[in-house]
DNA sequence: CCCACCAGATTGGTAGGGCCAATTTGACAA
DNA sequence: TTGTCAAATTGGCCCTACCAATCTGGTGGG
């Protein structure tokens, strides 16, 4: 068993704390049971509904159409997006920072996106990293350690060193895909390393990671991504299975 | 040949036509050379240089923020952020939107990615689909058709085939990259099929894909959208080749 | 009875002024 | 040199007003 957490907060740190009005207007089209297509009020009647001026509402409507989640048609109305259909990535983040917890399908379908970005990731990793990557890894590594032996919440060296990956893939676009998957799963890693026995292993497995992706090994550097990801996955398959009765949350 | 085309437009459709204050802005920051971390002017001083109020300043910005491309500090400034590192793929659909172009770094790595995805998607789409994902496969498919006897631009076609496909994988936040995907791409793909020679062969090799997926079969679908996508890839690679000289727009 | 037409209401888009709280800055005093 | 406090600055937010386009409903002509 690992000492316990003397002073270290129970909360993983919410450093972005995004305006509510964004989770007050989802959640008043969550309690209006609004499906795709529906007009939203007007912005005047929002403004008052929700007791804002107009042009916070105008704000918030702004983001919410850069997530494609509305569509503001001029001298007609706000509409709602098929939000599976049309919804960007950054629908689930902005969500996600909200505090509003992913639904069970969700968590699955992103572990599974992990899984393909990641491994493929990885390999790619291993064929280009240059000087900067592999210090940047082991960076990520020599933090980590540290936060093993102190018994720290190993989240945010999980995410670093996943970061320093995909950034040692020298594809940016990918890169940024996987930064978004770190922003959503944010309290999700928090909590499953809360548990400070994962911690050590996560380590071990990141260590063997690295070696491989420094000896330009990509196609076993991959494959230990996919093994080190499984742990994690079966961790979320069991945790899914016992909610069946009717556990919602997730985030 | 395919036949001339008559009165079709020689640009692609842009629908939704954001407001260009956000591209002001960006042009503003490009203009300043501002790097990251730089505190860009305040709010008030912006609408005074851009002439706005200082609410479209705000909505500009906001937008920006949800892309994560700036941060807002309160009572201190508007800070940019390290774009390649922090930046969402949603910054790039928000470019690709205004007419900005990628470069062709960003190009090639869209094109990795999409591969990784599409790929891997394929092969769930194979395995998972349902009646109404092959509803759609097909609906697609029969557009096309009509498209290529028509020598219309086939890009819709294509997009909305591999929007279909991605639909099938029954993994939602998939289906989100791969829908920003095109999103992002709209501008290349419609001057990719401007050649009406390669709507045909594009339009075989969805239907192959399609019977492989009807028939269940993940790993020969998987392996038809990778010779697909090969074609699409070698063109964009002999095309970024010629353009070493100087090009630098590639959107 | 039907349809074309027009005025008023509604809507998003935008400008501009003002107030607040928190931070930063710099002058002043010990 | 150092501590203190007031003024300026900044993002956050509210409010009013105006515009152009759209939508609505009623009216008048056929």
């Amino acid at each position: 068993m690992p000492p316990a957490h003397t002073a270290i907060s129970v909360q993983p740190a919410r450093e972005d704390e995004r305006s509510d009005l964004v989770a007050r207007i989802l959640a008043f089209v969550a309690e209006r049971r609004l499906t795709s297509g529906e007009r939203l009020p007007s912005e005047r009647e929002l403004a008052e509904r929700l007791e804002v001026g107009r042009n916070a509402i105008r704000e918030a409507i702004a983001v919410l159409e850069t997530v494609r989640m509305v569509e503001r048609r001029p001298n007609s109305g706000i509409y709602l997006r098929a939000m599976d259909r049309d919804g960007s990535l950054d629908a689930l983040v902005l969500r996600a920072d909200l505090g509003v917890p992913l639904d069970e399908a969700e968590v699955s379908e992103l572990i599974e996106l992990r899984r393909i970005l990641e491994v493929q990731g990885t390999e790619l990793a291993g064929l280009r990293r240059r000087e900067e990557d592999l210090a940047r890894i082991d960076a990520a590594l020599e933090v980590g350690r540290r936060a093993v032996a102190a018994g720290e919440n190993f989240a945010t060296c999980d995410a670093e060193f996943h970061l320093a990956v995909a950034a040692a893939t020298r594809n940016s676009v990918l890169r940024r895909v996987v930064n978004s998957f770190y922003l959503l799963s944010r309290t999700r890693r928090w909590h499953y390393f809360a548990d400070g026995r994962r911690a050590p292993e996560a380590q071990r497995q990141h260590e063997a990671m690295a070696a491989a992706i420094h000896a330009g090994n990509a196609t076993a550097a991959a494959g230990l991504m996919r093994a080190h990801l499984q742990s994690a996955e079966a961790y979320w398959h069991e945790l899914l299975q016992q909610r069946l009765p009717g556990g919602k949350a997730a985030s």
